[in-house]
DNA sequence: GTCTATATAGGGATAGAC
DNA sequence: GTCTATCCCTATATAGAC
């Protein structure tokens, strides 16, 4: 029994680097085999299932990913302002700025995108609890920081979307600049925060800065 | 000869159809033969160039409905308000609320993207001067008009990758609820603009026929 | 302008040796 | 666990009759 070429994990992030690149219909098995330097053959003994099981294998890991460094630094007890600048620094490294594409994003544009809808719907949903989750904690009503949280991820969707349309790498950094202070405009003063409670009610204001 | 079955248009119209549906990938000819009832080779006597073809002559077809429907309207001399309402109500239409994928976002995400890099790089520009030009018609300074309309592309083309993700109809027409209102916080009374003349003129644009 | 039939390449997937 | 060789199907595209 030859020893293994790849790690899992090694695996799994080379099949994400294809995937988020040429899209769920675009990558071919011949393509995966070229990216991991690994016959088809074997690839099916990772993968009994093929290339949907590679698919939903390399999702589940890009969720968990995101569990990891987005949902869960956006739900810890640090300052809110610090939560969120965490989960937008993931998300710079993430989408290498623009660069890459978000492999959530592109499977729910898929044809075959019925096999990831249930996976999507929980990411999509956990993101925007844990991005409103820390919106609240900043001091801002509840259905307030729900819509702020919904026009954040539009935002860094749409971001990704003209990014690659207008093939500009400035665009994502651009969007993520002013994100943080129009997040948490009008919400209590961060840095107070690891000294009170939440409890304090901001202003409903739904000035957009520009 | 026998009789066409199709108009060109009505031959666009389901290639449309098709290409938004599935992607460019995911689209087959026989899913095209199936769409239009046509068989192959009758497709390939309109497009000998084939599947690329198609993609394009699509493409331009659609991106001209945004240069009628959308820019036209946001570069007109009405009120900017009623500019930027015309945009959304066409915008909801193309869309389908929601329900129906941006073909130029869907084919910038495609492996064979650089097919169509150039069109896509000219309609998002197009799109963001028209929108930049209702804005400042309005009485915003030009840089606040250039940031609003890039937030505002991103937040339609994120709420449509959200809407897909979520499979939520209702959050298209959220987003486009509040847009007008926040786009114009801060302008000259929209209800003026008729009695007086855009302080700059709209520049030329290059047109590109479908 | 449409069709049936077909050519050729590439797709996903498998068998079986090592 | 990896490989080579191969299977079958679908993909795009074409030929030629009507």
């Amino acid at each position: 029994m030859p020893t293994p070429l790849l790690t899992r994990d090694q695996l799994l992030s080379r099949l994400c680097d294809t995937f988020r690149h040429y899209g769920y219909e675009g990558t071919s098995m011949a393509r995966i085999a070229e990216a991991t330097g690994l016959g088809k053959a074997s690839l099916y003994h990772y993968f009994p299932e093929g290339k949907q099981q590679m698919a939903a294998s390399v999702l589940n890991w890009a969720v968990q990913w995101f569990e990891d460094h987005v949902f869960a630094p956006l739900k810890s007890t640090h300052p809110p302002r610090q939560r969120i600048v965490s989960m937008l620094d993931s998300l710079s490294d993430y989408y290498a700025l623009g660069q890459c594409a978000c492999l959530p994003a592109l499977f729910g544009m898929a044809a075959e995108r019925d096999l990831f809808a249930d996976t999507l719907h929980d990411f999509y949903q956990r993101w925007l609890d844990a991005l409103a989750q820390a919106l609240t904690d900043s001091g801002l009503a509840r259905d307030i920081a729900q819509r702020r949280a919904q026009e954040a991820l539009e935002r860094i969707q749409g971001a990704l979307v003209l990014a690659r349309g207008m093939q500009d790498t400035r665009l994502f950094g651009d969007m993520a600049q002013g994100m943080v202070d129009h997040l948490l405009a009008g919400a209590g003063r961060s840095t107070l925060w690891t000294t009170r409670m939440p409890s304090i009610p901001a202003r409903p204001v739904i000035t957009r800065v520009g």
